[in-house]
DNA sequence: CTGAAAGCGCTTACAG
DNA sequence: CTGAAAGCGCTTACAG
């Protein structure tokens, strides 16, 4: 906070006036001199009240400005809270951002409220916040699972807890998921840049203990076996996270002897690229150093040059994860669902660059 | 939806079991052979409860799976959800999932659950989110308001229900604010335009029943007239709100004869200065025509220039909202609180190019 | 230390 | 067409 945020009082009156009680049902008859139970036939738009009475409890409910209790209705009717979880990485993170509002337009539709929290690769956090969220009697939860051992929820499941877990499969549990391709996206990523010359391409990984990185890493992998090309230990760099790490790591790597050194780099997710692009624009090597990189970034095609990605579609994703989620709460009892949303590569210049190829200074 | 994408069946058990009713206090009595109030004790950790009892209730309740339902539990006590509503305009933007991320931070320390939902300016979304979040017994409402009135939460404010509103004040209601520095923020950024030498200064600008957007344009006219120099409204374009419709709008304006076209642009938010900045580059004149944005855009710094922006912070803005909210929800009755975060002008170079200066092509 | 009764705000299942 | 009684899952206010 810098020294000129302020808080102002507003001038107007010093007080809110006295707190008034909220009005319940029980409120509404007395007014409206009937039974708790006709006020209940109006609110829920029961046939067979008369027009009177209709007309007698609406004006005492706009009166008092009853709001039905949600809560106490569908504890009475058995039902849950018509409220889903969502468990993402960060909130604040656009890949998390895309499938939240995937969610929520699904939601929408079906009068459902959502809950949504960052777990923040916290395995304890991601237990709690499941426990939080199943206490509020959710429909239903929808986790990027952070932890090693997702068993937790089989008995809310057996208990009728619908569950799609998303990005990344859930272990030790049998559930609905929906993942990217990421072992085929990262391959077809890396057989580009193989295609366009190059032999020497390094790995920019997250964290090793990430399904999806594992899975990006074998795809780096498959790629070179494909073309017989031995996977280089020396250009391998896992367990970032951030986007600092990330250019470091890639820093260490154009710091590489020339005839080891990568000519390029694959960066096998989002704050990575944008590390590793800090990196080559730091020593001015964007023109010479060819990278392509897994999920897209915002402005891609703005830089120069323009970042060649494998992207994934995070609100396709969301959207397949939330269809998975109504059919289980539709009931739907079968075996688990595995949905594929697959990636795109989108061709921008910055994996077109040639080995060594020669520029203008 | 790719033709690749796929669903594929598990091969496990064709159905995941009988649907077990979840247990309640009650299967835990009986269970453990003891009365509901007993078990209410052991799962609130009450004292005076022989350690006996206490053991056979956590037997039974692990047993049984048995999760506490805190809504009945907030009903009998007459608590709220423990529940904040939070309703912001898109999810999925950068500005709102900040906002949400200090939210849900400061939501997590006191057990705290978030509602998040997009309102897309629609005022008519807005009433009915309001409402379903009451329905649903929230504890407060953080909003970032797009209808014309807001008069319709004075009720439920004097029943006690905590609101705040973000980023733009409510209208016909006198309720606690956190807003940036618009006007001045706009102003700083137009004289710093002014300071580097330019005359003929362009305004992009969203929708003009927008508040903040309104603000934006005050400050812009504000710098100007500190100066002398006469709005010329042929440089001035509003009611943008995507980025293609910005695009378009600086296309034109750099279209327009040399002796009155821009020599520099104000773009006052976030979307508005991408498409700016994208029909910049595709007419080859980022170099030539000075941009200033109000919002910091991701990776603004690596674009050749630098982005020059005026940065709100909305992570700050978020906190301030929420401090404001939980002094609300823990009693305060005070006057209503307006707190104003300060933007910041961030230098990167495209606010810094001179009028008609010459470059080597 | 333990439990039976009443009630939070609502709806179900009946009766009139 | 209207309403009194009972109950959803839990806690309060008592009594023993």
């Amino acid at each position: 906070m810098t020294s000129s945020d302020r808080t102002t009082l507003s001038e107007a009156s010093g007080d809110n006036g006295p707190q008034r009680r909220r009005a319940t049902m029980r409120d509404v008859a007395a007014l409206a001199g009937v039974s708790i139970k006709t006020v209940s036939r109006v609110v829920n738009e029961e046939p067979g009240v008369s027009g009177d009475l209709v007309g007698r409890v609406e004006a005492a409910a706009r009166q008092l400005d009853y709001r039905p209790d949600l809560t106490a209705s569908n504890l009475r009717r058995g039902r849950q809270a018509a409220t889903l979880g969502l468990m993402l990485e960060d909130v604040a993170n656009p890949y998390s951002g895309a499938v939240h509002r995937a969610v929520d337009d699904a939601a929408i539709e079906r009068g459902m409220a959502v809950l949504a929290t960052s777990l923040d690769e916290d395995p304890v956090r991601e237990r709690e916040v499941a426990r939080a969220m199943i206490q509020r009697r959710v429909d239903g939860l929808i986790i990027v699972p952070t932890g090693t051992d997702q068993s937790y929820l089989r008995p809310e499941m057996e208990a009728g807890l619908a569950t799609v877990f998303v990005d990344r499969p859930p272990r030790f549990l049998d559930a609905d998921t929906v993942v990217a391709t990421n072992r085929a996206g990262a391959q077809g990523a890396v057989e580009h840049l193989l295609a366009v010359g190059h032999q020497r391409i390094a790995f920019l990984g997250d964290l090793t203990d990430i399904a999806t990185a594992a899975d990006r890493y074998r795809g780096y992998a498959d790629a070179l076996q494909a073309t017989g090309i031995p996977l280089d230990e020396r250009l391998v760099r896992t367990d970032l996270h951030t986007r600092d790490t990330a250019q470091r790591a890639a820093e260490s790597l154009l710091r590489l002897p020339a005839e080891i050194a990568p000519t390029a780099l694959f960066a096998s997710q989002n704050l990575i690229t944008i590390g590793a692009i800090h990196a080559l624009h730091l020593h001015d090597l964007q023109h010479l150093v060819a990278i392509v990189g897994f999920d897209d970034i915002e402005l891609g095609n703005m830089l120069d040059p323009g970042v060649t990605v494998v992207a994934q579609d995070p609100y396709a994703i969301g959207r397949a994860a939330v269809e998975l989620l109504f059919a289980r709460i539709d009931g739907y009892r079968g075996p688990s669902q595995h949905r594929t949303i697959s990636t795109r590569l989108v061709i921008r210049g910055s994996g077109e660059i040639r080995p060594r190829e020669v520029v203008t200074a």
